[in-house]
DNA sequence: ATGAAATTGAAAATCATTTTTGATTTCAAT
DNA sequence: ATTGAAATCAAAAATGATTTTCAATTTCAT
């Protein structure tokens, strides 16, 4: 695999917004206001590199319809966490507790099902968007 | 909301095959062998509808790029349990288990996120499928 | 039976993503 | 440094799932 430019600069672009979680045109318009153009073609192709690397997560079918992806950190160092994210306003939290382990050995053991952190997404409503929306 | 032939036979097409998930293309294909003709377009709509009822359920970037759903019974029955699904087979699981609600309770309570058990979807791989490809 | 409201569905539009293709870049070997 | 094969890039065209449009049809409360 050879050391581009582009895959560097879109790592760079996705770390450098790692609260958030960016859709691929989104990518190509931050490079394009710091002067940078990369084709859509190239940020589609890296970005399923960074996904498949567990360098990224990939959205599908949050409140939009467009893919989103966001950056986690270097593939070795993500351990066994999970990620939440609310419905209402998108925010993702990190969900990183002793409670997954047990979780995740209990569906093992019991359910033989063994769990993906990284493909596994948990769906709900974050504290503040549960107080606005009552409970339905 | 009205009643109609197409509703009736785009839910008993799905409760026929409850077993499995389906696109909006299969469905319409099935159909049409029932010598039943019903537009893309109603069969569309009609599956948005199921879902926010909650009688189905809606599969996004699973194995491949189209969207299924999946019948999981009328809108009330649907106590609180999770599903599994296969990264390899495709295969869902109905996990209903008393680990949801402890587990559920934690994250509600040490992590304020209220889970939705409808969106939320459990990836990861079946014991068989685990098997044959070795860990990873 | 009547008609307003809801629904249907064919055709066209949308739009994110993929494929094609040919040019360009990388980097290991010389 | 030069070379060349493998890898990569990116514009344009293609794809294909989903949505929109809108006129015709159907439902059902009155």
């Amino acid at each position: 695999m050879y050391n581009t430019r582009q895959k560097a600069m879109i790592a760079a672009c996705l770390k450098a917004h790692a609260g958030e979680h960016m859709t691929a045109d989104q990518i190509h318009a931050s490079l394009l206001q710091n002067g940078t153009h990369i084709g859509l073609t190239t940020i589609y192709r890296e970005l399923d590199r960074l996904v498949n690397d567990g360098s990224a997560i990939k959205y599908t079918g949050l409140n939009t319809n467009a893919t989103s992806y966001q950056y986690i950190g270097d593939a070795k160092e993500h351990g066994n966490h999970y990620h939440l994210i609310c419905l209402d306003c998108g925010q993702l939290t990190h969900l990183s507790c002793s409670i997954i382990e047990s979780f995740t050995r209990h569906i093992e053991e019991e359910h033989s099902f063994l769990l993906n952190s990284q493909k596994t997404v948990f769906y709900g409503h974050c504290a503040s968007c549960a107080e606005k929306a009552p409970a339905k």
